[in-house]
DNA sequence: CGAACCCTTGATACGCTTCAACAAGAGTGG
DNA sequence: CCACTCTTGTTGAAGCGTATCAAGGGTTCG
């Protein structure tokens, strides 16, 4: 319903958080790194030849599409490197972002298997590198290599189960409840300090905000709200977590 | 976090809607419908066999819990018939009730696959049978059989996609938009009339209610509000759709 | 410098929840 | 059979939470 234009420069890509550092070398790297796609204990060599020689790879420049919505998935889609925002892009050119991924991770492993659509425009945010996997070719592979099949599968549960809380969390949490959990998510823990940590935002508030469900001006106004409560302090895109355990709490209710 | 109690009643079981009558003929089969757990087309009988041989099936009485949120999942869980509310049980034994599988249907295919605990609570709302295939059987039998090994991707892929529109939905439209979608989404298209249709309501309206992730006053002045409309025309369990145009367009948006 | 982008803050509107009361139907026991 | 209770659905009034609209400041980039 929505995939008519082909394709389109989606305006100039927006302005993102500084990286971190790391993931300027990861770019600079062209071979899919399958461990960190599939997740869990590292595949055998030869479950990764094998998965290289099936995918086709293409680049793609910052703001132009990944896939649309509304367009065929007859692949698996991963992203090998860059930033994408999956959404739903409105009739303005405007993305509302509902989920964002980066470094190498699945764009969609699930469409392709039912032989329907994408349900969510993808578009990158970053220069992109893209792997797809053609299902008919794939699943020959599988056929031969079931441990494959089998990585596949907890790759797809883990996205249920990711799924599963995200549908939870926006039917009965409030946006401050949503906030405080996606915060104590990605806390990492400091070593000297037990209920302290320290949270990197490595996209822009605005993304946050939309991948929660909210507006950008709710959730700076809740980050005021968090700060002037001592829990938190907020400078650019860090985010100094001064009471872990308040924020656990927030979290939970 | 909230699996202290062991297998205590929670009350009396829920009143539920009349059953449309093909159901009690249903839970006198105690057999296992793969097909229609696994759905597309009908498995092979050696699939099924296969499956038969491996699932440990017992029996829920009504109002008593399948499986706990917080429980170690070591099984795929099948709803082999019955009818069982997917949720959250709050502190006072009240279950907020997410989703809601009848007839034969997966109640949890993914949190085997990751080795953790159940997401969400499973409370058998009519007497229930079950069937619970072990992960590491699972395992063997997929080397052996890799088309059921596709057939439970396709599954987890198709839990995907309902999550992935859920979420969607619960984000970014508002509560009649959602009612609507829901309205649409079961029409059966009457033959003589291609603008009207009937939507036989197979559960309480507290529980679509809390399913569309609104409360049940909501609902109920929604109901009303199309009623006045002209769009449906409501009776009890019966909802008849004078206009499918309109409701498909109050959908959209 | 101006332009574009992003975040923030304030004022206001509105959707939805909450609380409370009531009607209708189903099951129960005298 | 009727009185009684329990459950569900409906309706009304009030309040909270979040979206919306509008404006201003900080930063980056051409």
């Amino acid at each position: 319903m929505s995939s008519a234009t082909t394709s389109t420069v989606i305006a100039r890509p927006p302005r993102v958080p500084p990286a971190t550092g790391a993931r300027a070398v990861a770019s600079a790297n062209a071979v899919v790194r399958w461990g960190e796609v599939l997740g869990g204990p590292p595949p055998s060599r030869a479950d990764c030849e094998a998965l290289d020689a099936l995918a086709s790879v293409r680049n793609v420049a910052a703001g132009q599409p990944v896939f649309a919505e509304g367009a065929l998935a007859t692949t698996l889609v991963v992203l090998v490197c860059g930033d994408v925002a999956l959404g739903l892009a409105g009739p303005g050119g405007a993305m509302r972002t509902e989920r964002l991924e980066h470094g190498p991770a699945w764009l969609d492993a699930s469409s392709a298997w039912l032989g329907t659509a994408h349900v969510l425009d993808a578009i990158a945010l970053t220069p992109v590198r893209v792997a797809e996997l053609a299902l008919g070719a794939l699943q020959g592979l599988l056929d031969e290599r079931p441990a494959l099949g089998r990585r596949l599968l907890v790759s797809l549960a883990r996205e249920v189960r990711r799924l599963t809380v995200h549908a939870h969390e926006l039917m009965h949490k409030d946006a401050p409840t949503r906030l405080a959990s996606w915060l104590a998510e990605r806390c990492l823990a400091e070593p000297g300090a037990p209920n302290r940590a320290v949270v990197q935002l490595a996209e822009r508030k605005s993304d946050i905000a939309s991948q929660l469900g909210m507006m950008p001006e709710t959730m700076s106004r809740l980050m005021r709200t968090l700060s002037d409560q001592g829990v938190i302090e907020v400078e650019g895109y860090t985010v100094r977590v001064l009471d872990l355990q308040a924020l656990r709490r927030l979290a939970r209710a």
